[in-house]
DNA sequence: ATTGACATGAGGTACGTACCTCAAATAGCG
DNA sequence: CGCTATTTGAGGTACGTACCTCATGTCAAT
């Protein structure tokens, strides 16, 4: 019992091959009466369209776009290197995906980039940005010209986009918060938490998870403000160095952000590295160093090659007017330890 | 530039399409000198075969074989599900494949089901099954038919298996060292370890890894002996009730194995239920639960979707002799929490 | 009953590859 | 040189679907 063809469903709905087509593919000029006939043909034989016999005829490409930001982190690079990756094994998939990178200060250089892009030669967006006016603008113009849009790793909710690809960071930041409580015992203290800027909404989500968590399960511990180091590494040395020095009750660390060099350099030295609990954000060189090194006693991290995957899939089947299936979509919060590096 | 075709390559090599098909599927007829030109085109013009009209026109579809354990714990009906899940969207793939259960207890009946595969009508085989000289035998059979192997969740190293799809155990029994080493904090005690069966690859290693970082990270516990519970939820009530009876020093408990119901029922009603740190394997409802109660204090899981798409991969990938990306393939320790429960 | 709008059928070509047959060209051999 | 064995070319069909054209069918309003 071979896959049904649209020869056995025109047999068995006895009508024509071209009546099937037009049904199947909600061409105009087939009665309604005959579209349920042919529809309970489908549903009797359990007709799926061979999708991949569907592309090679129809010709089919998808031309993606990624849109990054060119923060000096390493997740950023790494997040490149997966849609590279990705886009290797995806010439099967008639999948074509360029990346555009904008200048992380410049909206303007955003909204130019963003204003390039056409339907004529794009059939999806994936963007990483943060959620300004001017990005809200840019997207919504391209929403209107039909163009699928998701956003990638920080959500923007108010911008119309058809979906995000990205952990629940409210969440992460709660696993965050778990581990540090957990972690720090029942010895009391301080923690600092230091975010990359208060205009990434993925900062800000994190930030109220991990409260959320420290507030209610670990009152013991002291949670400070927010410093801003707005991804330089020099504002960040110069942050943690004073504040290791003015507070010596600091018994842990949050790196809120998605890059944690400067702050395991300054740790690397200090001496009491061994009693302060440090957990940050993204698996990479660095924070992968840090954990074999023992500076580091959790990361928590979203797998990037999920993440590029599943933008792939959503920006296809959107652009063909496909339904997702949003459980396969979810991207896990990682964590890992020194244990669990893979 | 569209991807360059057969007849692209024809062309560029000065041959006949013919020609270019005998290389590419390396038919013989053909001059070592032609084969040069016909590669040189391919290199040159990055011909890539479209492997979707190839298993079109080649009517090519993979039949697997997955064979399972009857254990009565979550994990294996989890794995069913996700096999029965993937098929869904396999179709596509022209893949099927069918699910063989054998009694956990009797190794005949294992034997038996593998001696009825064939190579005339399967593709490949999964096994999940304790490393035992009868499957040992069996699965050499099934090697010497030419049929591909893959051994599921628990390895099968001396058997000649070609893959194997699941997390290194010993780095997941570290894994579950660290988090208990942390997780006590510096309180000394026991620590209580609860395996399904000695038999079985995964909690052998698992239990390696555990005692390797305990030693070695966290001399002030003391890990007690393993206690087997051969998946029976009886046997397993009546130890831990005898242990958490006879010894007040459990700080913590370590379940090795696949099943945490009995376990974890004895300790939702125990007095000392907030002093014990219990880390356990695979993210089923009953560790869900016992996550959210606070029961359970981490999760050490894999995916059971990533093993079965795995699996499926590589299955298709043997069977057609190609080679396989096994960074790719490689399985994560996940560490599930309250807080990152999906 | 005629007209026109719409519905349907029949048949074709195309996508990129696999695989087949048969004839023709070429190479290697004595 | 001729002979045979091997290599190559030409052309076909097939896979399952998309999409096109043109002819014919049906139906209701006039």
């Amino acid at each position: 019992m071979p896959r049904p063809t649209v020869n056995d469903l025109a047999k068995m709905a006895g009508v024509s091959l071209a009546t099937v087509d037009r049904v199947l593919n909600a061409r105009p000029g087939v009665r309604e009466k005959t579209v349920r006939r042919v529809n309970l043909a489908i549903e009797t034989l359990g007709y799926v369209r061979d999708v991949t016999a569907a592309n090679l005829a129809r010709q089919r490409s998808y031309r993606l776009v990624f849109v990054l930001p060119d923060a000096p982190v390493q997740f950023v690079s790494t997040l490149r290197e997966a849609i590279a990756e990705s886009l290797k094994s995806s010439v099967a998939d008639r999948t074509e995906a360029k990346i555009v990178t904008f200048s992380n200060g410049n909206p303007h250089a955003l909204v130019k980039s963003l204003r390039a892009l056409d339907a004529s030669d794009t059939d999806g967006v994936a963007i990483f940005a943060p959620e300004t006016p001017h990005v809200r603008d840019a997207i919504a113009r391209l929403k209107a010209d039909g163009i699928p849009i998701v956003a990638l790793v920080s959500d923007l909710p108010n911008t119309g986009r058809d979906h995000f690809v990205g952990i629940d960071n409210i969440a992460a930041g709660r696993t965050a918060g778990f581990l540090m409580g957990k972690f720090i015992g029942n010895t009391s203290g301080s923690v600092m938490v230091l975010v990359s800027s208060m205009q990434a909404r993925d900062n800000v989500e994190r930030r109220l998870g991990f409260d959320q968590v420290m507030a209610g399960s670990f009152p013991q511990v002291d949670v400070l403000p927010s410093l801003e180091n707005h991804d330089d590494e020099d504002v960040t040395t110069r942050l943690i160095t004073d504040m290791l020095r003015d507070r010596p009750d600091i018994v842990g660390i949050y790196a809120v952000g998605h890059g944690s060099r400067a702050l395991v350099n300054v740790l690397r030295d200090h001496e009491r590295r061994e009693a302060i609990i440090l957990i940050g954000h993204e698996l990479t060189q660095v924070t992968r160093d840090a954990l074999r090194e023992d500076l580091m006693d959790a990361v928590i991290s979203q797998n990037v090659g999920h993440i590029v995957r599943s933008a792939f899939r959503v920006l296809r089947a959107k652009s063909d007017g496909l339904d997702i299936f949003s459980a396969q979509e979810r991207i896990r919060i990682e964590i890992v330890v020194r244990e669990n590096l893979i």
